[in-house]
DNA sequence: ATGACTTTCACGGAAAGA
């Protein structure tokens, strides 16, 4: 089974993108953030025509989250939004089951600057999804929940930590968040697969950061731990962040046995 | 370098990303 995640920026502009990589790799889910598409213009069926349905919650020009499956296995049992979320109008978390797990996909808030209102709103976000995951934690399904965390939860997770002292991503209280969420039961998957690797999901666009690999690791793949034996490997598919028109993430895929 | 890139909305340039 391949579980995977990307954030696109723009589902719209990477359409093309999104239509390769499910052809290439087939997932059983994508988990997609930033598709910064209204309601009305989701590209439902150009989806389907790549055989994939979606269960999505789409803000308009900012955010917006989405589930992909196969649409024998379409995304049932949607919840649209993330219980005790401040903001629900910025369409962050989607949640549904495909077959006998319970997916959700997540776009953390940046949190721009550690004296900004929007700080204190990602620490209340990822409260709120501590929460929220808790209470999946006690149903009867195994949890995936992906997405970007927008947390690079290590030091070793940012090509240079020095640089992100300060500054939001790195901060105390985010990782602190983390720690919490994981234990609601849930592990890192890329950590479980790469315990020793360097991976980042994120390179930004400017002065050749990518070609640098001046990036961060802020992409997450998180398991309930009872499939944590299932994980054959986690990687990051480099090939979609080169190439026509790229997000300035890649794709991070989990497979399970 | 107080930048560098890309997106949206809208038609110039602000806002946002991280």
């Amino acid at each position: 089974m391949l579980l995977a995640t990307w954030n696109v920026n723009s589902l719209t502009a990477r359409l093309p993108r999104v239509l390769e990589f499910l052809g290439t790799h087939a997932p059983d889910v994508l988990c997609l953030q930033e598709t910064k598409v209204g309601e009305a213009a989701f590209p439902t069926e150009a989806l389907a025509g790549a055989g994939y349905a979606a269960a999505h919650l789409s803000g308009g020009r900012w955010a917006g989250v989405a589930v992909l499956s196969p649409i024998g296995a379409a995304p049932f049992d949607v919840v649209r939004g993330l219980p005790g979320e401040a903001r629900a109008e910025e369409a962050r978390w989607v949640e549904a089951t495909v077959g006998d797990l319970r997916v959700a996909s997540v776009y953390v808030t940046n949190g721009r600057a550690l004296d900004t209102p929007t700080y204190e709103e990602k620490l209340t976000f990822l409260d709120s999804m501590r929460a929220r995951l808790a209470t999946l934690a006690s149903g009867d399904l195994p949890v995936f929940v992906a997405g970007d965390f927008n947390i690079a939860y290590e030091d070793r997770d940012v090509w240079d930590p020095a640089l992100f002292v300060g500054t939001t991503h790195t901060s105390r209280p985010e990782r602190e968040r983390l720690d919490a969420i994981l234990a609601t039961g849930l592990l890192d998957a890329f950590r479980v697969a790469e315990p020793d690797a360097t991976g980042f999901t994120y390179w930004d666009y400017r002065a050749g950061m990518f070609h640098k690999n001046m990036g961060m690791r802020i992409d997450l793949a998180l398991l309930s731990a009872r499939l944590g034996p299932r994980v054959v490997r986690c990687g990051i598919d480099r090939d979609f962040r080169k190439g026509l028109k790229p997000s300035d993430h890649a794709p991070l895929l989990l497979e399970l046995a």
